[in-house]
DNA sequence: AGCTGTGCCGAACGATCGTTCGGTGGGTAC
DNA sequence: GTACCCACCGAACGATCGTTCGGCACAGCT
């Protein structure tokens, strides 16, 4: 974590006595969001995240106003990640199956590559107003991908056996689970979401 | 320790003072599991669970050894209950895919019945000792999943396209996604089991 | 030179955590 | 009666939590 500090050594950009990169929020809640993701939001403590970050806790506080305000970040670029799918082109045009395709696509890319933010997202339970804020903008987010499914069913192409909410539900559990157990180092991206795509589209059976 | 506190139910067994239900360790567990299900384990303190439990704190602990001890009741029902299922004549016998059609729904109907129990072992983190070893179990329990997977897709009855590791856990996290949004008084549990199982094996399209 | 702003730190704050302990009151056994 | 048991409680323990504060070292500017 702490590899690029020392590299451009000579120019003084902010006022960094030892080396050469400032602490901004941004990267400070990446490593909150790292230590989130090991230990749970609960379990880690300031002192946790500012040793992680190099600096003393007192040192942390100079940056960064306080926990609750880390997990905010966190959850802020998670859901960006997420609604900025919502906005792409191809999720607002042609077929409800295809919008949904290629939101599944998507997603599952943001959840991989903003693994960290969006599994914080995620694990959320709503004790405080900033977690319950965030999970209402999750809930909008559901909420959008399940009236594509109801879309979809009502228009004759997917099964109509199985209740749309139902349905809904178990599509997203199934690419929210990723974060249970993907990491970037084991599997490609590429093959991922062709294979949430295969899984949920296909079913696990058949060839 | 405490079971043989309210079998002689009629002859006041114990002491209580206002009622006559005496609290064993069974209750308090599932006590307290409703209550980790509903704020986190972290963020439940043992004054939130005696209050619960309509005692004091102190007198919380004449019942119970400590918050962990409770913890690790509530994850051995649950393993119980998914261990319970790898046992039964139908898990053990037949071909592959039929094997694993019968696990998948049984899977289903224990996470529904035990769900805070369940919620609870798929939240953990591995802080602790007791942690550490359910997330071990819960590994066993998966893997024999994923073996089966493997088998049935050697056998060809399921997608070869796609990985059968990245299947099994795409499978694993369908089911556990459950526990996300199931509750009990929603959605019946033979409809659940169906959905989940058709959305499994068929996919969401087609029909 | 002196002044100022800033990154950083040690020490301590009050709050809350899980846990322990001494005691009390009313029931049972003798 | 009296001795004992046990569910229950109030009060406090040490530890750790998130957060605050005063001060130190040093760079840029005048």
């Amino acid at each position: 974590m702490s590899a690029a500090r020392e590299d451009r050594a000579t120019r003084r950009p902010g006022r960094r006595t030892t080396n050469g990169e400032p602490y901004t929020l941004g990267s400070l809640i990446e490593v909150a969001a790292l230590a989130f993701l090991e230990r749970g939001y609960d379990a880690t403590s300031m002192e946790d995240l500012s040793r992680a970050a190099g600096i003393t806790k007192s040192s942390f506080y100079h940056h960064v106003s306080g926990k609750e305000a880390l997990l905010r970040g966190a959850l802020d670029r998670a859901l960006d990640g997420l609604f900025g799918v919502l906005a792409e082109p191809a999720a607002l045009e042609g077929p409800p199956v295809a919008r949904l395709r290629h939101i599944v696509r998507r997603q599952v890319e943001v959840l991989a590559t903003e693994l960290p933010y969006v599994t914080l997202l995620l694990r959320l339970r709503g004790n405080t107003e900033t977690e319950r804020w965030a999970l209402g903008r999750r809930r909008e987010f559901d909420q959008a991908v399940a009236a594509l499914v109801r879309e979809a069913t009502e228009a004759g192409a997917a099964r109509p056996e199985v209740d749309p909410v139902v349905a809904a539900r178990l599509l997203s559990g199934t690419v929210n689970s990723l974060i249970e157990w993907y990491r970037p180092d084991r599997v490609a991206v590429a093959d991922l979401v062709d294979a949430v795509e295969r899984q949920v589209f296909d079913g696990l059976l058949g060839g």
